[in-house]
DNA sequence: TTCATTTCTTAATATAGATTAACAGCCAGT
DNA sequence: ACTGGCTGTTAATCTATATTAAGAAATGAA
């Protein structure tokens, strides 16, 4: 099961049977259950979870109570409070669980500790990193620039196989529209069809 | 004038006098004018700024010719077209001067060699990735869960010293508004006190 | 200084998307 | 088979922000 975990890493980097071992021993295996709250605001949330089966979202809840979908992590995703995990404060991010889910956990430790055995390892995280920078850059951009006609456009082309197996609200959520708006949306495009 | 850049490396990690030296040596120092186009979408910019003096900042235009203000680079900051540099792909963002300026420019092979030579670089640049990365993905959460008015507050906390010697019209840019809503805003925020 | 350009303001009008509400369909649990 | 709670739809109304336009103020080059 932690091969994903292993496939995932040589996506990136090179590693040696030995290498794989120090890594394998690392992470531990942990499920959780649909609907359970794995990261809420005030946390200490120094670790991040890799995605082996199902699927969690990271989220706020603004002062109107609605809520604002940051990521869905499914397999192969990383999923972290990312402010936490990084700086050490209080996290500020829900991280709950849409599918019931099978997930590797990194402690913060853990991680600073492999990246001076590995150092492979800590390259594999500064290229993640880097890519998960590109893409919320060009949404910073997209939510600016873009319609949520063509954010949406935009997510079905990046996403094809997370849309059927999501109630619509989240992606609505998502793309940053209410499900009402989201609803006629959809049947406007239907319609242009 | 280089010092400005150790000062910046030395916050994240420590380095040798010699480490110092080979970093010292790989970067140089190129001076543009105001309103210099340093990189605009197409190119190929596998290379990233370190600003020494003046200030740049990143964008794109949209199909209506709208600009859409990504970041604001200052002296002790970091700008490039990150989709280029890291990917090796043409450039997506343009990326121009507003003051007068000295960049220092890393060339991204030079950066691989460099982390190479140096590991601690690379941590150093895994740092700074996340750092850019977190503030990212809050400036997501921040367009879809507050009010013009209320991103407006954050960027002044966030950029005190920006916002004096930029015209507004930037800062509309970067939060996300016409300069007209901008400029409505502003007088109804001083009105309120 | 002067002229031209850029930037800022104000106001009228327009629109994308939010809000509210009512209803229908669909499960999951009893 | 029924019930209650999610989920999605539709429609009326509302609002934050955009658009357009025009003039005023500031800036900068000649």
């Amino acid at each position: 099961m932690k091969n994903l975990l292993l496939q995932n890493i040589s996506k990136h980097v090179t590693l040696t049977p030995a290498e794989e071992d120090i890594i394998f021993n690392t992470f531990s295996t942990v499920s959780f259950k649909a609907k359970t709250i794995v990261i809420k605001p005030g946390d200490e949330a120094h670790f991040t979870y890799f995605v082996l089966k199902g699927i969690l979202r990271s989220y706020t809840i603004d002062d109107n109570g609605t809520i604002h979908i940051l990521s869905f992590a499914v397999p192969g995703w990383w999923v972290a409070d990312m402010y936490s995990y990084l700086t050490g404060k209080p996290a500020i991010l829900y991280v709950d669980v849409m599918e019931d889910c099978e997930v590797l956990i990194l402690q913060k430790c853990d991680a600073e500790r492999l990246f001076n055995e590995v150092p492979k390892l800590e390259r594999f995280f500064r290229i993640l990193t880097e890519n998960n920078l590109i893409a919320n850059q060009q949404r910073v951009l997209d939510k600016m620039a873009l319609t949520a006609e063509e954010r949406y456009e935009k997510f079905l082309q990046k996403y094809p196989d997370i849309v059927n197996c999501l109630p619509q609200k989240y992606i609505a959520s998502f793309i940053g529209v209410t499900p009402e708006f989201f609803s006629k949306m959809k049947s406007n495009l239907l319609r242009k069809k």
